[in-house]
DNA sequence: ACGTTAGCAGACAGATCTGTCTACTATCAA
DNA sequence: TTGATAGTAGACAGATCTGTCTGCTAACGT
């Protein structure tokens, strides 16, 4: 029953407003407003701006990384079949409501290359590619460089389109391409 | 040898520094030093920020939809091809110095649903996609709808993914998954 | 009892951003 | 010649943004 300590007011509403809206179009003033803390205890806990945005990502990779294991797991445990079942990660996501795409992808858009920002969104995209060539191992893929990087091409066009439409469809399509791209890598080394 | 007009030279320095930069992070007086423009001319051609915004949308979609409609007609005449064939405008795009990605996906990222330049972003990705689907339609393919979507879903990944890191790896593979999807569409109905 | 830590409230500085406005110049067509 | 058009130069207003600083309050451990 304690009370939300205030960096993690802080953190929920920069996750909520900068996932809505952007990073560059939300204000510190206004995250500090809507959390209901003061600037100095803002600035104590994230002495820059990039400081939090960089925290919002990590969340984000939580939250989102989570998701696609969970995915995952509940299509196992036949590796083959988690490298497919990872995109209902994805139609979950477009249907959510106020879904506006990947946070990664947005944050890139709006960070230089090199920055600390840019940076965290390159490391979460490598994890995640690391995780699918893992499966893609696991499946006895044939190439499994090669399928992880069409699966997570996949993916990636499906998180960056649904900033546009956020068409379920499109979700639907990623799963049955990954399904064929899938089959196609693991048949010829593991045919029935 | 009439020197470009002075329209001309605010889009010319639009198009390169909101695209190596973002568009919020180039403030209408860097464009108009950088332009060697007056201010009241840049507010005649342009009465907000947001109609360049616009604008450098249009020549975006000039440029990109060239280059992919040449890189179909070069693998061309066979549609299914074609298909194949406008991933190489991928590629090449990697390839390019300064390259950040999909000027459309990053613009999205920066606007609100409902604006005139995320609604721009959205046009374009509608074009893209309905062409694609013609080039599905004249391939024979049994379902253009989820072909198209399954490619710009590639297509885009590529895209995205090339914002965060510009490996030309991506479009490789890009093209490889496209080739096989492909001849999995065209397949059923149009074999040998 | 006392110091430390966490937090609230809000003024302030300095930079930057969009957009307006005034004043002047050059070109070209009727 | 005169009037319209396109352009240059730059001050200015008003808002907003990041980050600093001063004061005050309350809890908690020793």
């Amino acid at each position: 029953m304690a009370p939300p300590s205030a960096r993690q007011r802080i953190l929920d509403t920069a996750f909520r407003l900068f996932y809505a809206h952007g990073i560059r179009a939300v204000g510190v003033d206004r995250i500090i407003g809507e959390s209901g803390v003061a600037k100095a205890t803002f600035y104590k806990h994230f002495p820059a701006k990039d400081d939090l945005v960089v925290a919002y990502l990590d969340r984000v990779d939580e939250v989102w990384s989570g998701q696609l294991h969970a995915a995952a797991e509940a299509a196992g445990p036949d590796p083959a079949d988690e490298l497919v079942g990872l995109f209902d990660a994805l139609a979950s996501a477009c249907r959510r409501d106020g879904y506006r795409g990947c946070a990664f992808i947005n944050a890139a858009a709006e960070s230089a290359p090199g920055t600390p920002v840019h940076d965290r969104t390159v490391a979460h995209k490598r994890e995640v590619l690391a995780w699918v060539r893992r499966l893609g191992v696991d499946a006895g893929a044939a190439d499994p460089d090669g399928l992880a990087r069409s699966l997570t091409l996949l993916l990636d066009g499906g998180l960056a389109s649904g900033a546009l439409d956020a068409d379920p469809e499109a979700a639907t399509r990623a799963k049955a391409s990954a399904a064929l791209l899938v089959a196609a890598a693991t048949s010829a080394t593991d045919n029935v």
